[in-house]
DNA sequence: GTATTTTGTTCAGCGTCGGCACAAAGTCAG
DNA sequence: CTGACTTTGTGCCGACGCTGAACAAAATAC
């Protein structure tokens, strides 16, 4: 039949991750004819999915025929993208490229009952569904826990006072079918859950500071404990059963506070908002979340030689603990998010020197460590595994 | 032109892993229709890779015509393994299927020059190659250090008292030139270079006790300090410039011994084979390595409380640094090799009790941990980073 | 000995992509 | 303004490599 099948989904991630801005360019980096690249982008634009500008407006400078522009369709399908974190919930919808087209946020006191607030973040994403009459080709959601796979249930939602082993990924399908949320087909969607770091760092990998690394390391610390993520030539490293990048045990304090799991000095509790409010002499409130706390009094208090004691701590901690992690891993970039990236603003030559110090040889010594750079990156990455089955094969997704 | 050039290099992977043992798996397994497995199958076989025997002598029980049996041509081509290592150095011939050709053992005190020892462990497998008369198709060599990519460098040769940096690949490659080993086309082989722990990983994963694993963490201690590997969907993860799973200063023990890398307590100082000499009460003897003394001390007095002692307390450490692991990377299988083989033989439910006590969640709990199960597979990981471009294109491999 | 099952082989058909020629749309030099 | 040049988009043909179906071969089952 017609030409470019088996480049469709590669040439729409193109589009999708902005690295194939004209139709030129798209063709030089699928490595194919211009014919091919032109059957390609003509079929995703049948599909709805993109948009072809033959007009470009103003052209990039470089003389001969101005390349046709290729852009995300604007009306184009969304999938539903859900979060849920330690000051509540937020549900969106999102479009190819990142883009957020509306959002729900949600401030509740996080019930026992897992189920609950699943059916809330699920009916707050389907009232935008109806409210905009965007097609639905998928949802996702974020959890602050490990996820396991196959079973899609949440280990340890430590600071959402769930039960450990909450079946996530059921109670997500389930409201979803409950909200009348539509899935690729005409089905109802099947959702897909994971670990709030993973899937912000896959979000920092397609559309922020991640673009374009091969081996990126995210950390982050939201609420309490530290998570970790690695993205593998553009997929998430999860393990063999959603468990990798658990990384909350590495001891990075040998005379450190003992930990739940039976050490002591683990990088879950001296690295985390909680350890910084300690260190800096704070009682922690109830009100807001401690990353937020933490984020005030390292902004507007820093000065204070406390709490810049306290941070200059936390960093060395962190530092460490990256350390090992990059020896491990070997990454060519390592993102940080949550209070480990204000840490990171706050004195970045400090913790880069420690990295380097204990990190051993040749470029790993060096290796870039960055601040995330995209606003809810756990939800955007929610959304994009959402996507993940249109990006594999949007003939199939769209049936 | 023929049938079946895509599934060329798959389907000899099939039948150099073993997982092709006749033409009726080898469809299924490559997924084709039997018109193009037979296809496949004969324009390896016109290559001199594989034989295809119609004859299978016994058939394997159930009805239907018998399926003929594929096998690596015995009189196949064979790549050039080399391997350096605290007692010596290695080098062999080795087939697809990683099969042992020939292999010509020399023990040398390692001289502070590396190119000597690469010069004389290159010229035995030459030698080797002129005596069989193999068609020779790529070299490869283990050397017990980090090898840092692009540049071929090892980065830490400590115990053969090479300098740090030297360029190993390229010491390599002009010791092949030198010798006149033939590579792929007709020009000179370009060697590939590896750490030891990586390439025997490889080797597990392809013909020992790795076979099948999707997510296979290796760790092993020859002489002194500790390597590990990680093999990711039937590929080595070096990292993005090859110093992954550098898993040596993982720390164990927080009251432990000082490393050189500053901090204490680390794995390499905890865990090999020195600190369990030291732990044991014994002075290690300079005439042959510290696995070897170590291995003879743990198999002939083991009934001694302080051997045992020694025994449990590097098997406790052990376990400390594999859970760390396990929890960042989430395996599906570990193996283990050198000492620590030993002392998984030596008492295999203390170690899994400890990584099952300090690994999270799920089944990283249980992980399975196994020895590794085949003779030399450093060098034969070195034949098998050798083949490997033959396994991904064989026609451009042997033009 | 005949039916059944499973495997190997031959051949036609066709989907998908590369290569080529040509058209289109801009810049640059005079 | 005009013509040469450069780069991009499009239509057509052929080739490569696979599927599918029909047929042949080699064993077991009854």
């Amino acid at each position: 039949m017609e030409r470019g099948r088996g480049a469709l989904g590669p040439a729409l991630e193109l589009v999708h991750t902005g690295r194939a801005p004209t139709r030129a360019v798209l063709t030089a980096e699928l490595g194919v004819t211009r014919a091919t690249a032109g059957a390609v982008a003509a079929e995703l634009e049948a599909l709805g999915l993109i948009q072809v500008d033959a007009r470009p407006g103003a052209a990039a400078g470089s003389q001969g025929r101005p390349s046709h522009r290729l852009a995300i369709a604007p009306g184009g399908p969304v999938v539903l993208a859900a979060q849920i974190h330690a000051d509540g919930f937020r549900a969106a919808l999102v479009g190819l490229g990142g883009r957020m087209i509306a959002t729900a946020p949600g401030c509740m006191t996080v019930p026992a009952d897992p189920s609950h607030i699943i059916d809330a973040v699920v009916e707050a994403g389907a009232g935008l569904l109806r409210a905009t009459g965007r097609r639905c080709l998928g949802a996702g959601l974020a959890v602050p826990s490990a996820v396991a796979e196959p079973e899609g249930t949440a280990l340890n939602p430590l600071h959402l006072s769930w039960p450990a082993g909450a079946p996530v990924r059921t109670l997500f399908t389930e409201a979803l079918a409950k909200a009348g949320v539509p899935g690729a087909g005409s089905a109802p969607a099947t959702g897909v859950t994971g670990n709030d770091v993973n899937l912000a760092a896959l979000a920092e990998h397609r559309h922020g500071a991640g673009r374009g690394a091969e081996h990126l390391l995210c950390v982050a610390t939201g609420h309490r404990g530290v998570g970790g993520a690695l993205v593998l030539d553009g997929r998430l490293h999860t393990g063999s059963s959603g468990l990798a990048l658990e990384v909350g045990h590495l001891t990075v304090n040998p005379a450190g506070m003992p930990c739940h799991c039976g050490s002591r000095g683990c990088l879950d509790v001296e690295a985390d908002p909680l350890a910084f409010l300690t260190a800096a002499g704070r009682a922690p409130g109830p009100e807001v979340s401690l990353l937020q706390q933490s984020r005030e009094l390292l902004r507007t208090e820093y000065a204070d030689p406390s709490v810049r004691a306290a941070a200059e701590l936390l960093i060395d901690r962190l530092g460490l603990g990256l350390a090992g992690l990059v020896n491990i891993l070997n990454p060519d970039r390592v993102i940080l998010g949550g209070l480990h990236r204000e840490l990171l603003d706050a004195d970045p030559e400090r913790l880069r020197a420690v990295v380097a110090d204990r990190s051993l040889w040749g470029r790993s010594g060096s290796v870039p460590i960055l601040p995330c750079t995209l606003d809810h990156n756990s939800l955007i990455g929610a959304a994009e595994a959402a996507w993940q089955p249109v990006l594999d094969d949007p003939l199939a997704a769209l049936d």
